[in-house]
DNA sequence: ATGAAAGCGCTAACAA
DNA sequence: TTGTTAGCGCTTTCAT
């Protein structure tokens, strides 16, 4: 194992002080021209690498973005997490991830670790639980700490943040929109509860779309999954009251739902149920992943660019941390990335 | 926004030294109940954390894991992570995540970025383009730099780290076992280019499995995907090249594919050419995640445990960390995680 | 052209 | 019981 080289053990060797050294590298023209090959062919040699936390501790930034997401095993947020990687690499810094599992306290303690000097911002979505119990202090003292934070898909109002998000109301009309073009009379909607905000917003652009084109709306139509709190059978819940939404709605012939999985798991129950799918009844899902890709059939989806989504939320956290050192502060601003609809089999007529 | 509370800051407010209010807030015995009272009101009041970059420039030590993967749009990196993640909150160490992408160009850059002082040590899978060139260096570098690596899934030989993997040759062969118990007779496999080193153990666990059960092996049977180099259109040329293989070979009634996307692509392309799946030709595929189990039919699946991977992965790492300070350098070890059949509908009689 | 010294925030050995 | 000092690795201002 080498000894790790560093500006006082080059100075000590070459017999020269350590600010010579360290001009040395950075080319400075107050240095020789011999002194400074001398300095920098040691440094080759001995694989000099400047120190980042010593650097870091210097400029009081560490080039370290926090991200903090309810969940990793999931396809959107990891779609997020590679855009955000992406950008953040060309621009000079590290991703660090924290996991909140959907938890108010891990997501307190997580944002807690990182604001000591880890990070210089972070990037979050709000976990589901967090959102339930209506709590954001720990962001705003985050914020008040001069540690930036940029939101995105799951975001609050209120807080001195920018926020990427798609247009869900929009996008919601057009999914519906999407089924009723296809030729559905009786559209339901599978979606979250009220307090996971984009769940409400769909629902919203569901009922705003029925309601613009006089269709039936009936309240048995709409099913909102509970599973903020959910254990180990989250799935086999999910299973179990979408067969009973479906034997209790026999006349649906359009599903909207709010995810991918709520999709694929409805177009299951919905095949052992003996529905041919488009045939009998079509379905339209929300978030672009692999589950709706190769579903079978394979299931017609609202794209929602989690990359672009990582890449502009990583964007305005990065000019905003950059601002914040030249004494600036920009307005709060919300991004809205556009969404695409994926047409695929589930809806076809 | 408040000033950053800071040890220098309470003391020249409190009148005392910087050293009192350290000791003061670490409950030393050195100081009185009275200042101790002080300095920890006050420092509640200021919400003073003590600043970590600090504390790593100190302790020579920055209580930060360095991951790097090959693709983070991926269930399997994705349920690692986790499985890191948790095991290294547990015990203090955050996660920072580098992304290669199969390139080995982003794998050097990611470990050196890193390796300057951010990160304790590595976790990691090696890049495709990595094992294609079969360039080490930088491993051997970093490692020789003092900074562990664990390695996991995709693992090389003959560099001193511990390895995490599943026992490859034993699972496939059980893999195909449940083919051949299920009635296959000409069983076929899906697998990576021989580099992919976890590709090449599968596919000799395929062949020693059929050379004990003395079955029908032909070269035809073997179809080993190019996708190293792969630009954007990936999956269509997986479509194709599978397209061409069940066409060529029609006899086939049993399909091991070493990978989720192979296995559901697999079964795509044969429910377009005709095939009843599991009546005509069965499938089984390997790491389990949400395509096999969402799959139609449901894809039955060697599950590789990438959570208890990635935690054990995690705890070597940390292990050798500690051990490192204490002037310690254990034995390479690698960690065998069992895996298990997880049988679903594409292998029932 | 080179070096000394201060300082980023913290700890800890040592002094008072 | 409290304070002084040195040092972690580096940059930068101000001597020399």
């Amino acid at each position: 194992m080498k000894p790790k080289a560093s500006l006082k053990m080059i100075a000590t060797e070459l017999d020269v002080s350590v600010s010579t050294v360290s001009k040395a590298l950075k080319d400075s023209k107050e240095i020789s021209d011999s002194t400074k090959k001398k300095v920098k062919a040691f440094a080759k040699l001995y694989n000099y690498k400047p120190n980042n936390i010593a650097l870091s501790l210097k400029s009081q930034q560490t080039n370290n973005i926090g991200v903090i997401i309810p969940e990793i095993v999931h396809h959107f947020f990891t779609t997020v997490i590679a855009g955000i990687e992406k950008f953040a690499n060309e621009h000079g810094y590290n991703v660090i991830i924290g996991l909140s599992n959907e938890s108010f306290k891990k997501e307190v303690i997580n944002l807690d670790m990182l604001a000591n000097g880890t990070i210089d911002g972070f990037i979050l979505s709000v976990a589901k639980q967090t959102l339930s119990y209506g709590d954001y202090h720990h962001f705003e003292e985050t914020i008040d700490q001069g540690i930036p934070i940029v939101m995105f898909d799951r975001v609050i109002d209120g807080i001195h943040c920018d926020r990427v998000v798609v247009d869900d109301i929009t996008a919601s009309k057009n999914a519906v929109k999407c089924l009723v073009d296809a030729g559905c009379e009786k559209v339901g909607i599978i979606t979250t509860e009220d307090f996971v905000n984009v769940g409400k917003k769909r629902l919203t652009g569901y009922q705003q779309y029925l309601e613009e084109m006089d269709m039936e709306q009936e309240d048995r139509f709409i099913l909102k999954i509970n599973d903020s709190e959910a254990g180990q059978n989250v799935e086999q819940k999910l299973e179990a009251s979408i067969y009973k939404y479906f034997s209790d709605n026999p006349d649906l012939d359009g599903i909207f739902a709010v995810n991918e999985l709520y999709g694929v798991t409805a177009m299951k129950v919905a095949r052992d149920l003996g529905y041919a799918i488009p045939r009998d009844i079509k379905f339209i899902g929300f978030t672009d992943g692999v589950l709706s890709k190769h579903a079978y059939p394979s299931l017609t989806t609202v794209s929602q660019h989690g990359e672009k989504m990582g890449e502009k939320a990583a964007e305005l956290l990065i000019r905003r941390i950059k601002g914040q050192r030249e004494g600036k502060d920009f307005d709060t601003q919300e991004h809205v990335v556009d969404t695409k609809i994926i047409h695929r089999e589930t809806t076809k007529e």
